[in-house]
DNA sequence: GCCTCGCCATAACTTAAAGCTATGCTCAAG
DNA sequence: CTTGAGCATAGCTTTAAGTTATGGCGAGGC
């Protein structure tokens, strides 16, 4: 049994007549009349009763008529779905992000995907950036939103730079420094410094030492945190100023204040990577939502 | 899109072989692999990703699995269900009766069919015997329980014999009657009698001539009625006394006492009426059924 | 580093079956 | 009784499914 029984047998249920049938489907009438009772042959029993100027659905033909119907209908709705999923219109995407640097972009980009493929659902994957390049090389992701890793650590991938987060300086709602409208490079040098750890975030030693290149005193580095979290709670109670990009103000709310550095420094780069050689549709339009977000 | 082209895909996507998904559906394997591609050309794109050593689903081709698979199973459950019907093993018959001479007879067939037949439904039309007659021949019903017509009156109809209800007599309780185990056709011509009407039941009147032919005195008919539980009631009510099959002893409870007549009078014949002609596989089914249950 | 093996794709050909034209048969209406 | 609508059958054509033969590609072994 093909779907071309059920098709032909439809057409001639609901016309109760091979010659119309035959009309609709472009086909001769003796070709459905063959078709017809080789299916009635097949399942082994007459569909139609047969009379001289039309032929009527047996019982068992009404049944099957109701049954065709669903199955070609479902048929129908089967490939709608799959090119549906081939669009990214449908499916599931596995995206790895750093929490704190996408911590504005990722809802942001989130709502607008949710507007462009409703019918997407996307994973999210709490990752460090070793985790995520991995994962990306290995096609376990889809794509990651994360700080711009070095060229190097790319290794064939691509990255699209979606966010600039110029860096400020943290410090309690009760620091002096929390006063005035920014703080100098100058200022920031007599501070306790609090910092991300050594071990576990040497990009941002380097940026603290390209900072400091500038200045005539060394960073006094008082405290090392391996959070966000840790760091940000630390200041707010006073213990030091620290570092941060401008997208904290997103978290932190009214716990800490944020001041911009001046000279103002290199801000740090947020965006998607992902790897061309194997980039679903539906990714691409998650990167085309967070692309039309707007830079704040 | 046909069928085959779904059961050569589910193959090859569960196998993730073409080699051995063509060695199990017994094809070549050019031939299954060119389903395959003619298949992603109508989709519009591709269900495998293909590597030198085998081939696995991309995403859409996982949810195209699934749809197939459920499309060739509700294909193979339309086939079972038609073949259930033409076995008379599910469906509908339209079933005509005669209430009151069914009474006993109904109730048993309709629970020897449900044995036999528990997803036949069984629509019952409480019909006249005219009615039943021309339901038969018009098509409109499959069989029925009713008194045994006349042979002119069945024209090609068929009758299958499956009661004999004695004719008795029918009185209140506490009628003097009541206290003997039977009644002579003198006793009974003494009494006043309850009748059915001429107009509707002229049957019943050239029954109670037959009984009357052996007595020396005519029936002395006291009041008409045109219906059983009018004829009951004004024997419960000791108006007088009726000549009733033996069956209407079980709708009238301890409402009146039935007493067989002597000599015994012919029996009234109660059976399956239906038109060999248009007989469902159901309704033989629910003939047979009927004849299997015991006559009491 | 090259060979071999397993597996898929393509090409060319064969065969099965879907489809076409022509025609016959049947029943109903005129 | 004829006519015509409409289904079935027969015989032939064409399409497409299926086959065998072969080439190419990448993994794994020597």
């Amino acid at each position: 049994m093909e779907l071309r029984h059920l098709r032909y047998f439809v057409a001639v249920a609901e016309k109760e007549n091979v010659s119309r049938a035959a009309l609709k489907l472009r086909v001769s009438q003796p070709g459905i009349s063959r078709q017809i009772r080789d299916l009635e042959d097949e399942i082994g029993g007459q569909l139609f009763k047969r009379s001289a100027k039309s032929l009527k659905l047996t019982e068992a033909g009404a049944v099957f008529l109701a049954e065709a119907k669903a199955i070609l209908l479902r048929a129908d709705e089967a490939v709608q779905a799959v090119r549906a999923v081939m669009n990214g219109e449908r499916g599931q995407i596995q995206v790895g992000y750093a929490p704190s640097p996408t911590v504005e972009l990722l809802p942001c980009a989130l709502h607008a995907f949710q507007n462009l493929a409703p019918d997407v659902r996307v994973t999210l994957h709490d990752l460090s950036s070793e985790e995520m390049l991995r994962g990306l090389h290995e096609g376990k992701l889809d794509m990651c939103l994360m700080v711009k890793p070095s060229v190097k650590a790319l290794r064939g991938l691509k990255f699209d730079l979606l966010r600039e987060y110029p860096t400020c300086v943290a410090m309690s709602p009760r620091h002096p420094l929390a006063k005035s409208k920014s703080v100098s490079l100058k200022q920031l040098a007599q501070e306790p410094l609090l910092a991300y750890s050594r071990a576990d975030y040497p990009e941002y030693h380097v940026m603290l030492e390209e900072v400091f290149r500038l200045s005539a005193r060394k960073p006094r580095v008082v405290e090392e945190h391996d959070s966000a979290s840790g760091l940000i709670t630390a200041a707010e109670i006073g213990r030091g100023v620290a570092l941060v990009p401008s997208c904290f103000a997103h978290f932190t709310g009214g716990r800490i204040k944020l001041r911009p550095l001046l000279p103002v420094p290199a801000a740090l780069p947020v965006g998607a990577a992902y790897n061309p050689k194997k980039f679903p549709v539906a990714a691409q339009k998650f990167l085309q939502a967070a692309r039309s977000t707007q830079k704040p």
